[in-house]
DNA sequence: TTGCTCCTCACGTCACGTGAGGTGGC
DNA sequence: TTGCTCCTCACGTCACGTGAGGTGGC
């Protein structure tokens, strides 16, 4: 077989830059079909032609090399078929994503909005099912829903009634390293036994500044603005997780939801 | 005023992480209100909320800091909302782009497609105007689209026929590093005076390998991988730009056009 | 033979994250 | 006073891009 490319017209084929092929040589993504051991001269294959072009169809979808890797060395098409979807899921979801911040910004940049008022109120010792993990900051939402769902489902499964709104607290190195624990909690009316992840949680009397929440949980960062600047006005923080009270989140328009956030205060 | 914040108390309220805060501090993009002289703590003040804010949603949409930092700058409204307009229609693009490599991604990974026939055809010396520039990968079709509409325009004030398709010349450097020299051009039957960008461009006669793609832009790169292993296999290459003819480029259906792909061969 | 192509370092980029090791503040 | 918070290096990450300086191949 005469019929090797050099890398300058690989390049041209396949439209991956030269200083692209070297590095998928350097990571084993791409090896040239020959190198030659005196010059190091990279040889390439016309068969490897269809192979650079996947890979460089997936690096536009900004697809990780590692997980290209994973796609090319998957022998079986249902293997193949399942990374390339599982990408294109989260292609969506970060879409979907962008739009809300998108409308989001416009709320930021065009009106200050009125802000709610927070009032002190002591959160009192209460029962509550749980699922404790540490949770990085991108998978947060999508951990939570999972977490609450998977809560619900224990206490049908338990037939114990919930006394009072699906919640969750969050460690200071959750907010401060993007990274740290995370509680998912039902209150419930008396002690219960866990199982699996589901653990019981004893609540401790907190006292709180809390501010209401009305809207979509994309712009809850703006309740957290207001929250945070009036304790630090009155230099009340107090050590502990903040907690969020999911009043409503179950609502058809996102407009409806209602959140309740606790930071905690002294005294 | 003592109501100033600590980092963390800062990372809280504005769900920014403690790194990324001493990082825009670093870069000038967020200023701490007070730095103790000693400790070097950092002090963030209540008015800092907000502008905390808008950086974490501009991040949250992939703008660079620097971006960042003009829409910060930016004294009146205008010059505000039109660099947020501008980072918009790029994200926009962007989104467009996706869906278009996602559909090409299916063919590549379905089926071969059966792949033009190569032609050697020898491409006579001829007269055209163009536009010469050094352009980067990633601006390229936007690059093109502009020059062959300033070209068309240039043909209309001068009153003159255009004596072929439009087309553009492609150097190696910008296959090879992703960054060279581009020439959009169009053919006129006699030699006719340039003026600003525009200028007369002399073709000499040329031998290439041809194969007509038939379809979108998107799956150009399918006849650049068939008609490089036509050339390597014959070992028929020659120095020179790769030619592209845009024979017919304003159908209504993508599928229906028609790119003439010519690489230099020899003899 | 010329000059063009290819090679290998070494370092830069961007926006932080990850420790290590140490000090300040309530 | 304790321990918690904050600090500053220094280095790592990811996928290459940017030269510098040198050699191979037609």
């Amino acid at each position: 077989m005469a019929s090797l490319f050099t890398i300058g017209e690989f390049s041209r084929a396949t439209h991956l830059s030269v200083k692209a092929l070297r590095y998928y040589d350097e990571v084993g993504l791409l090896t040239p079909a020959d190198t030659d051991p005196g010059s190091g001269y990279r040889r390439y294959a016309v068969a490897q032609v269809p192979v650079a072009q996947v890979i460089r169809r997936f690096r536009d979808l900004e697809m990780p090399l590692d997980r290209i890797k994973d796609v090319l060395a998957a022998t079986d098409r249902t293997a193949r078929d399942r990374v390339v979807l599982e990408h294109l899921e989260q292609m969506q979801a970060k879409l979907e994503e962008t739009q809300a911040t998108v409308a989001a910004l416009q709320g930021l940049l065009e009106a200050r909005s009125p802000g709610a008022q927070a009032i002190h109120r002591t959160l009192p010792a209460a029962h509550a099912v749980s699922i404790r993990d540490r949770v990085d900051w991108q998978e947060a939402e999508r951990w939570l829903g999972d977490a609450l769902a998977e809560l619900a489902g224990a206490l049908k499964a338990a037939d114990v009634v919930r006394a009072g709104p699906n919640g969750a607290l969050y460690s200071t190195e959750f907010f401060e390293y993007h990274d740290g624990d995370v509680v998912a909690f039902v209150p419930v009316p008396d002690p219960i036994a866990g199982s699996g992840r589901v653990e019981p949680f004893e609540f401790q009397a907190c006292t709180c500044a809390v501010m209401v929440h009305h809207g979509p949980f994309t712009t809850l960062d703006m309740t957290y603005g207001a929250l945070g600047s009036y304790v630090t006005e009155r230099a009340i923080g107090a050590l502990g997780p903040i907690r969020e009270n999911y009043v409503i989140d179950n609502a058809d328009d996102p407009a409806d939801l209602v959140t309740e956030v606790c930071w905690p205060v002294t005294e």
